[in-house]
DNA sequence: GTATACTCCGGTTTACCACTAGGGTTTTGC
DNA sequence: GCAAAACCCTAGTGGTAAACCGGAGTATAC
């Protein structure tokens, strides 16, 4: 039940990727590592990732950089997951005929749940997430006073 | 986003445990490995698990087996995840200040998501994939004639 | 044309999963 | 008693993926 590093750093490069989107420009892998102190070498395979999956576009060359593919508000999380997920993993063969009917119902049941964490995943999006943080902020900054 | 083989193993025993259930004699671990085609060393770990985590009972001896703790309507299968997952993971250190903002927010999503997928599985029991299961044959016979 | 920054590909280390192995302990049945 | 049947414990192995690092290549700005 642990959040992977993977999921959480795309998820920070893209929140700091929405929070630059009204500026126009792009950000750069050096930036958000820094930013967000994540390794920027692996960071840069998660946003190739994200780009062959369409959610970000990339400028090449100096002055370059990602910036989002679409609004913040039209991306959400289960996107960036399934991104993620089917990058790189070779087709499973499902073994279709192979399942007795215990583990059918297994699978059943746990697809059902999944779909309830899925559909949570889907109501939020990347802009979402930046008004969750810039709230709690405010929080923050009350409190040390 | 996989059903992992462990969690799998020990719901199909689980299932056997609960369709014995009404019949007081315990099952053993190899009629189990025998009938969902389980490696049996394995599985024995797995009800080793269950049991510490309270949810089957052992009998030794010759003429020992497992038994279900609990009625198979008052098992849910939230509690038999938790049960695996939590089983032998060292304390992880729960580093709270080292996380930033951003994190936090992430990570409180997260959880949202996994909630509502944990509280589907806290609504199924045990009886309750005993009864899909058996539907399920009915449908198979139908389908076969 | 050079500095910048993305792109592609491979290697490495660590950790976990699925599984195996070899002992030990408790109970039954003779 | 005693051996067989069954659970109990601890450790170890092979494969795979996650997390990360390096280097050579390529496109773009100035
Ligand atoms: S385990 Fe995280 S969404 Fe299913
Ligand atoms: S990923 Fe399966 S319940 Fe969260």
């Amino acid at each position: 039940m642990e959040l992977s590093c993977k999921n959480e750093y795309a998820l920070l490069a893209l929140i700091e990727l929405a929070a630059h989107y009204t500026n126009g420009d792009p950000l750069q892998i050096r930036q958000i590592s820094a930013i967000q102190h994540i390794p920027d070498r692996y960071l840069e395979q998660l946003l190739a990732t994200l780009r062959r999956g369409g959610l970000v576009r990339s400028l090449r060359g100096a002055k370059g950089g990602y910036v989002l593919a679409r609004e913040p508000w039209k991306i959400n999380l289960l996107e960036v997951m399934n991104c993620l997920e089917g990058a790189d993993s070779q087709p499973v063969d499902r073994d279709v005929s192979a399942k007795t009917v215990e583990s059918g119902v297994i699978c059943d049941l746990w697809n059902e749940a999944h779909q309830a964490a899925q559909s949570v995943l889907q109501r939020y999006t990347l802009q979402d997430l930046c008004e969750k943080r810039n709230a709690r902020r405010q929080l923050d900054i009350m409190y040390y006073i």
